[in-house]
DNA sequence: ACCGGTTTTATTTTT
DNA sequence: TAAAACCGGT
């Protein structure tokens, strides 16, 4: 069947049809930009270029999975169109090292490190440098390091942090080749260094991709840009959507200027401009409009919309931050219940994860479902941490950041002391100390027997855990270990200790999900082709490799979707949703135009220096505001109490752009307004259908009953 | 290895 | 102020 592309209008047309050459389509907010970019795929497939040369390329995994399922149904009897890699930069430069890692000396299951990780790994070389590693915050320095060997521009050279980072730099790396492991900036940076210095497999992946899609370009940093042009090379099929308005990785090495220059770096491209909106009403879009209006140098860009105008925006100022997070609480109730928007269709937007904390609060108090995204959850806990290190460790015990975790928990005699020697020696012979440990443990004097022991027990589970069955085996090792005993030792009370071994029994069981699925996959391929050529194009691993790879760059592992709840999280990870009522919190100076601290390590570029990060704060507020389809509600506190003393608190600069026509102020303050009776009755309603549920009756016939999302860590 | 009491330190966003 | 980190005693 073929692409109906009448359904789009003229501009999105234009988009989906100049298949050749370099094209820049600037998306504003809600113009339909993964349509257009699922529809220019399927356009591509339907004019006959083979799915596998497609390379559509996006920043989370969400987004991609996202984008593969709407090219799937957009595509519907194309079956081919599978074949299409959808993926983030990250997963496609592991792709890429995956299959050349004999050509970057590494071994064939290698780790990726995570922020955690890295940490870990940079504190050990300060204590091996002997340098205090108190006097620093590793978390900082593993983010200088990840700037500099990213190539991105240095900082204050005087900064003792950027002396100390310079200093650890050639260590950190021979650290990580050791261990056979790369880091975050490693996918990027080795697919360059190997493009490079092997011009051929350069050649290779050009002749392979050869329409590339790049999804929110706005956000590329320095490394991304590169890989992107040595891909393209001379064919210079690449098609980059985004948005300069919706830039907000700054901090993180994204430049706008990428997306602004476009058409300097690739001359001759076309350029598209989406500026009909077909999310928001009118006066939310008017609003976000004369926000970003005041951000000098950007594209000119004005959104328009056939929609209504909708009712006013909402400002609230309440008198504290736990009287705004009743309001909302309230407000959520009684428009679920009154105008029957969904609790899915209800959002809360905080500029920094810390604020959902009284937020959390005020929902569980009125009984409404609720999940935060973001603040990890399963994976920050010790004990999933620990015995992730074991799989780690078992599968590849090169991988020092997780043999060294493990080596002593639970306690087998192999204190800190031991460690230490075998560290020294492995430093003196300049190998690991994996080899030291089955090398020789007989120079351990003391030790010798348990380190034979650790050893043998790597050992059997490296084989156990590489092929089929690892989620059997996981479950083998846990028992042996005695990881369960460890975690109920080291819990305080006995909810805690239930709650621990929950963790690991959830880790487990997601294990065995992920082995299951992974069988169903190849059984399927097997179905319905006959090749066992296969040459997988899946950018992960196969087996346990495949399930922590993807682990390291997902941290937001399948969150629950199912229930209906409202979502509670941060501007940055609202980007790319939508809801129909959108409540964004804490419009205050210094929270929404957000100042860390005086001066801010990530961008200390060229100009940028006394502006701060206004002008990215203000396009978050931009995004923030765009998230909104019917309704919008910003909320502020008149004071906040900070370090245990209220401060006062000035209303966000943000708000006086926003025309007061369009807004309703609503001022908590005063004396105590009383709870409207709707949302009283809500309130008694949701409290009835949780004792009904709590009781074992049947369905309530309301509302879903109210339960906490996830409990604060 | 574990505990209890004391002292810091917090204040961004995340692939 | 509150939570985490820290310290020193068992």
């Amino acid at each position: 069947m073929a692409l109906d592309l009448s359904l789009l209008n003229p501009q999105q047309r234009q988009a989906v049809v100049r298949t050749e050459g370099p094209v820049l389509v600037l998306a504003g907010a809600g113009s339909g930009k993964t349509r257009v970019i699922a529809h220019r795929v399927v356009y591509l497939l339907e004019r006959g270029v083979p799915a596998r040369a497609i390379l559509a390329v996006t920043f989370t995994n969400k987004a991609a999975t996202e984008m593969k399922d709407r090219i799937a149904r957009l595509a519907g009897g194309t079956p081919d169109s599978r074949r299409v890699l959808v993926s983030t930069f990250h997963a496609f430069g592991l792709k890429i090292v995956r299959e050349q890692h004999e050509k970057l000396g590494l071994p064939a299951k290698f780790a990726v490190l995570d922020a955690g990780d890295q940490a870990a790994l940079a504190k050990r070389l300060l204590r091996e440098v002997k340098v205090d590693d108190k006097r620093f915050d590793v978390g900082r320095l593993v983010a200088i390091l990840s700037r500099l060997r990213s190539g991105g521009a240095p900082g204050h050279p005087d900064d003792e942090y950027e002396l100390c980072a310079g200093e650890l730099l050639p260590r950190y790396e021979l650290g990580l080749r050791a261990m056979g492991a790369v880091d975050f900036d490693d996918l990027l940076n080795l697919p360059l260094r190997l493009f490079a210095q092997h011009p051929e497999v350069l050649q290779t992946y050009q002749s392979r991709y050869r329409y590339l899609l790049v999804d929110e370009y706005q956000d590329t940093n320095g490394a991304q840009l590169e890989l992107l042009e040595q891909l393209a090379g001379v064919r210079r099929n690449l098609c980059v959507v985004g948005d300069d308005d919706q830039s907000i990785y700054a901090w993180r090495g994204a430049q706008v200027r990428h997306i602004l220059e476009f058409d300097r770096k690739f001359p001759g491209c076309s350029e598209v401009c989406l500026e009909q909106n077909y999310r928001s009403n009118g006066n939310i879009l008017d609003a976000a409009n004369a926000v970003i209006g005041k951000n000098p140098g950007r594209k000119p860009k004005k959104l328009w919309t056939e929609r209504g105008r909708g009712p006013n925006l909402r400002l609230v100022s309440a008198p504290s931050e736990e009287a705004e997070a009743r309001y909302v609480a309230d407000e959520i109730v009684r428009v679920s219940y009154e105008e029957k928007i969904p609790l899915r269709e209800i959002a809360i937007l905080c500029r920094t994860n810390a604020q959902a904390r009284p937020f959390e609060e005020a929902l569980r108090l009125a009984g409404v479902r609720y999940r935060v995204v973001g603040g990890t959850s399963l994976f920050d806990r010790k004990e999933v941490r620990d015995l992730i290190a074991y799989l780690r460790a078992a599968l590849n015990p090169r991988d020092e950041v997780a043999l060294l975790r493990i080596v002593n928990v639970p306690a087998r005699g192999i204190g800190d002391q031991t460690v230490a020697r075998a560290q020294e020696l492995a430093r003196a012979r300049k190998c690991t100390v994996w080899d030291v440990f089955s090398g020789a443990p007989a120079e351990l004097v003391y030790a010798s027997e348990r380190i034979g022991a650790f050893v043998a027990l790597m050992r059997k589970y490296g084989e156990k855990l590489a092929g089929k069955g690892f989620s059997e085996a996981a479950r083998e090792l846990v028992g042996e270990v005695g990881l369960f005993e460890e975690a109920r030792r080291g819990a305080q009370s006995l909810p805690a200790q239930a709650r621990k071994v929950e963790a690991i029994e959830s880790l487990l069981s997601q294990l065995i999900d992920y082995e299951k699925r992974e069988e169903q996959k190849v059984a399927e391929r097997l179905l319905s082709r006959s090749g066992l050529e296969e040459d997988d194009d899946e950018p992960f691993a196969q087996g346990l490799p495949g399930y922590l790879n993807r682990l390291a760059l997902d941290s937001k592992e399948a969150d629950g979707e199912d229930g209906d709840s409202v979502t509670l999280m941060t501007l940055h990870a609202a980007k790319g949703l939508e809801w129909r009522c959108v409540f964004l919190c804490g419009m205050e100076e210094g929270l929404l135009p957000h100042s860390g601290r005086g001066f801010d390590d990530s961008v200390s570029g060229p100009r940028a220096e006394g502006a701060l990060n206004l002008e990215e704060e203000r396009r978050l507020c931009y995004v923030g505001m765009t998230r909104a389809r019917e309704r919008l509600v910003l909320t502020r506190s008149v004071e906040r109490v900070r370090r245990g003393k209220p401060i006062p608190r000035t209303p966000s600069r943000f708000l006086d752009d926003i025309p007061s026509e369009l807004v309703d102020a609503i001022d908590l303050s005063g004396p105590r307004q009383e709870t409207p009776k709707a949302v009283q009755e809500a309130k008694a309603r949701s409290f009835f259908d949780s004792m009904s549920e709590l009781l074992g009756d049947a369905a309530p016939a309301g509302q879903a009953p109210a339960r906490p999302g996830r409990a604060p860590r």
